[in-house]
DNA sequence: TTCTTAGCCAATCACCGTCCTCCAT
DNA sequence: ATGGAGGACGGTGATTGGCTAAGAA
């Protein structure tokens, strides 16, 4: 359900390989929040797996999107309904990824969509915030 | 289980999320917002990176579909006039001489 | 506007340092999609811009388990226990894997040949 | 059909990894 | 003692744009 995610059918991943993202720039962003001191190397490695990780997932689930629409380009609505698809990563990427487009021209109002079911376990949130970015 | 619902999200309607991230997503939320207080989130991205680069780009040498040729295959200092005739990067796009 | 040119060409600046390479993203997803399939500049961006939230969601929740357990420096376990707890139950599977492997070549420093 | 755009190429140079010292734990 | 932050250094791959096929519309 929530969390499926698959890799593929075989066993890839099991020995720690060579990072393709650079390991220091993943560091230097963990350390933008001041709250964070030190940080292990162990850490920063396994960072840089698990976002590799995220990378392939958000490629893989992409590529589904994209088949599924019939076509070849994958675009940021491809992204978004990718990313809606598994929910983990659809909430803390809430604020990265506004529903659509930032202004619509057109005055539609409130009627609208309601379609994002309340899953078995979710929190409910309430205040105005600045998006990502 | 339990669902949580986040305070407006980005438009008006209450948005639900997993409970195990609600906290999470409201301290990162504080983190941006004191961020942007901060005047460190950045609004635009720039055309190009660095001015170096950008330079480097422009001034190199390029075959005639745009792409980026090999410096030395294309010399144009030499003191010999007939440019070979096998650049044998058999890929050119479609005509095969410009 | 309070803001002068300095301060903007400074956060110009580092928003370069807040993402990753352009390129190594495109290499990674293009390693899993399918021959010829592209993927537009805006989705790019977009995708660049996730994976450092990502870092820093992970982060913080690690921070948590560190703060819990009396410590001032995040180690491979803190970030492992924040993937559970945050829902990414695959990734900590296999950042377990990784992690084993990881102490099992720091006991064993020198296979090489010969 | 028309119009938008992402991939293609490889040389420089900013940055990553590795080494070192110093100090907090 | 251990091991991570900070800095200096050398090697190297990310950055980069013009043209056009590919494909969105």
């Amino acid at each position: 359900m929530t969390t499926e995610h698959d890799e593929d059918g075989g066993a890839t991943t099991e020995e720690p390989h060579h990072p393709s993202l650079p390991i220091s720039r993943i560091k230097r962003i963990m350390k933008l929040d001041k709250d964070i001191n030190k940080v292990n190397s162990e850490a920063a490695f396994l960072i840089t797996c698990s976002t590799e990780l995220f990378l392939q997932f958000l490629a893989e689930r992409s590529a589904q999107v994209v088949l599924e629409r019939k076509k070849k380009t994958i675009k940021l609505d491809h992204f978004r309904v990718a990313v809606k698809q598994h929910q983990p990563t659809n909430d803390f990427l809430l604020d990265c990824l506004p529903n659509n487009s930032e202004v619509v021209p057109k005055e539609s109002r409130g009627s609208g969509s309601k379609k994002d079911v309340g899953a078995s376990g979710s929190k409910k949130i309430e205040a105005f915030f600045n998006k990502c970015s | 289980h339990a669902a949580m619902v986040l305070p407006i999200d980005v438009a008006e309607e209450p948005v639900y999320v997993n409970a195990k991230q609600y906290h999470g997503i409201l301290r990162r939320r504080q983190l941006r917002a004191k961020a942007e207080l901060e005047n460190k989130v950045p609004k635009s991205r720039k055309p190009y990176l660095h001015e170096s680069r950008h330079k480097h780009a422009m001034r190199r040498a390029r075959g005639c579909g745009g792409r980026f040729l090999s410096a030395k295959k294309f010399d144009g200092t030499a003191g010999k006039s007939t440019e070979d005739a096998g650049t044998s990067s058999g890929a050119d796009v479609s005509n095969s001489n410009c | 506007n309070i803001n002068n040119n300095e301060n903007t060409i400074a956060v110009e600046e580092l928003e370069n340092d807040q993402l990753m390479p352009l390129a190594n993203i495109d290499r990674i997803m293009r390693q899993i999609l399918p021959y010829r399939t592209k993927v537009s500049k805006e989705a790019k961006l977009t995708i660049q811009k996730c994976v450092s939230e990502f870092i820093s969601f992970i982060t913080s929740e690690a921070k948590d388990n560190c703060t819990l357990e009396q410590r001032r420096k995040i180690n491979g376990d803190d970030l492992i226990i924040a993937m559970r707890n945050l829902g990414f139950i695959e990734y900590a599977n296999i950042l377990s894997i990784y992690l084993i492997r990881l102490r099992q070549d720091a006991n064993e420093p020198l296979p090489p040949p010969q």
